[in-house]
DNA sequence: ATTAAAATGTTATATTATTACATACTGTTA
DNA sequence: TAACAGTATGTAATAATATAACATTTTAAT
């Protein structure tokens, strides 16, 4: 992709580099309540200060939120650096989830005008089925 | 579409009825709660009433639930019988939510295979922008 | 009539998320 | 460096969303 655009630092406050550790580490996606039972004795105590972190972590485009669970995954489609395009998929049986990165997928839905030809800024898309270990 | 399949009889029960015609005459994706409130004076006092029959109406295709909202909009699209592929467009402004109905698209994502040759069997779609209005 | 599936009614509780308010930290610029 | 704005934190209370558990009734097909 040639020289990429510096990534503007958003260098992380304590407890939001506490929160991605977690999420970037855990292998599933990890719910609030989750996230603030395994922070706690890192001394953050209460749901707001979790929630404060993912609102910015997902704002920044560090984490994203799995709509349809609740639940937060770290980013690993590198060409996001923000919250504004995302594609994943969910196994209906063990609950996995990986994001989709396919140039070809977000190059159709970035396009995607609807019968008005009104375009959008942003798109979330959750594809649900069943894994290589579940089929 | 030429002839059509006869669609299988979902005769709705009482309270599947009461709330499907609610959430069929919004304007607006209703929540689980505004329902509620606006059936009780019809008896349906407990949200799990009003949560059984939104997981029922969901079962069937009859509505949608806008997962980024929590909020649940009768289906538009006659050609989506079953709850497994749905596309809304969201108004980040006014929360308009509008289905979305394009041959294109339905046809691009039930084919999509991801890297691996995954197919999936559902998929949710939800688009962020600004409605006409809003512009 | 019997029966299985679906739907209902009710209470209690679990889970997810926000409001409100006070305080502290960080980086910029006058 | 003082003042300021923007961001982040801490804490308590509460709002909003959703499910568990159990008893009963209705529906629809034999």
């Amino acid at each position: 992709m040639g020289i990429s655009k510096i990534d503007k630092m958003h260098s992380l406050s304590k407890n939001q580099q506490i929160i991605f550790n977690l999420i970037d580490k855990s292998p599933e996606p990890l719910k609030a309540y989750t996230i603030l039972f395994n922070v706690q004795k890192k001394g953050i105590k209460a749901p707001l200060q979790v929630y404060r972190a993912l609102d910015k972590l997902v704002e920044i485009g560090k984490i994203h939120k799995i709509e349809s669970r609740n639940a937060f995954i770290a980013c690993h489609n590198s060409s996001c650096q923000v919250a504004k395009a995302t594609a994943f998929s969910i196994c209906e049986i063990c609950e996995k989830v990986t994001e989709i990165s396919s140039a070809g997928l977000s190059k159709y839905l970035a396009g995607f005008k609807d019968k008005d030809g009104m375009k959008y800024s942003k798109y979330n898309l959750e594809f649900f089925g069943l894994c290589k270990k579940c089929r």
